[in-house]
DNA sequence: TCAAATTCATTCGTATGCAAATGATATCAG
DNA sequence: CTGATATCATTTGCATACGAATGAATTTGA
């Protein structure tokens, strides 16, 4: 409890405080950044223990070409939300594994074109059912009603 | 819209899958993981643009020290939601910058004592009442209420 | 008691995540 | 048309984040 090496004018301090909210109380795990930031965690690690072999980046940069088609690298960073040094190293991992191929765009030839290879489709499909389970579990915690108020808010957030 | 390369059999499959609800039709941004993954990282950037110099895991090590006083390394980990090998890291910094000091554990050799310096301690107590605003800028989105309930979820969650 | 299991810390490797600087290309404005 | 801007991609540097392996120290249990 408290502060450790409290003097007596801490003390006093925190008397006139309490009669002000006690706002020199300040705990960690109140914060929304703090608690946010284990959400994300514990989401992040379900996601692992049912998707091994991707990340949640990875995951969303085959998701978001499954659902639109060819890009390009920086125009699908905006739409996963990654800076470009970010989209960068995530789609070179991908490449590396076969899971999406580059191309020059024709006309505009600042642009790196990305798109879902035949196997990076396959994976996609084939995972996509497993994300749904992910989303289910990370949601456990609350009601239904709770997790569809709890999407509400933290979209408006986001 | 739609996926690209879609074949007949392709628009078949999406007329089945229409009555059973649209099943197919996987969207990244009404994932939970995805909009956790945005929230989060807002909320560092509103975090670095009040406080510049420290991170949001820094900070966190240097509240929760305050709060509660001299830990090992190891505890301090636990507390702030870091594993072993990022909370050294961490500390490494703090310790770098003279904010944090390390001292061995008399009794348990294996413990590494940590503790803030003065110069430590000054930094936190400046840096709380940001810590406030952050917090408030956060949650701005939402209405007091909104804001509450979104807590108390988000904490189910964590 | 003493071998097995556990705990604490460190190190290595891999993967985000972002700021800043750079180079190439494209667009705009006068 | 052309110099100023803007956009796209890359690279570098720094800071989490975590799994796995390792070594030192402690605790447990038969």
């Amino acid at each position: 409890m408290g502060r450790p090496q409290m003097s007596g004018e801490d003390n006093l301090l925190r008397l006139v405080e309490a009669e002000d909210g006690d706002e020199n109380n300040y705990h960690l795990q109140d914060q929304v950044g703090f608690i946010l930031r284990k959400a994300h965690q514990r989401h992040v690690s379900i996601f692992a223990s049912h998707i091994g072999d991707l990340t949640p980046p990875q995951f969303a940069a085959l998701a978001k070409l499954y659902d639109i088609g060819e890009t390009s690298q920086n125009q699908l960073g905006t739409l996963i939300a990654m800076d470009a040094a970010t989209v960068k190293g995530v789609i070179d991992r991908l490449k590396a594994r076969g899971l999406v191929e580059l191309a020059k765009h024709e006309v505009d030839k600042r642009r790196l074109l990305v798109n879902l290879t035949a196997e990076g489709r396959e994976a996609i499909e084939r995972l996509i059912p497993l994300a749904r389970t992910i989303t289910e579990e990370t949601l456990a915690p609350l009601t239904a009603k709770e997790a569809a108020t709890f999407l509400r808010l933290l979209a408006k957030l986001a």
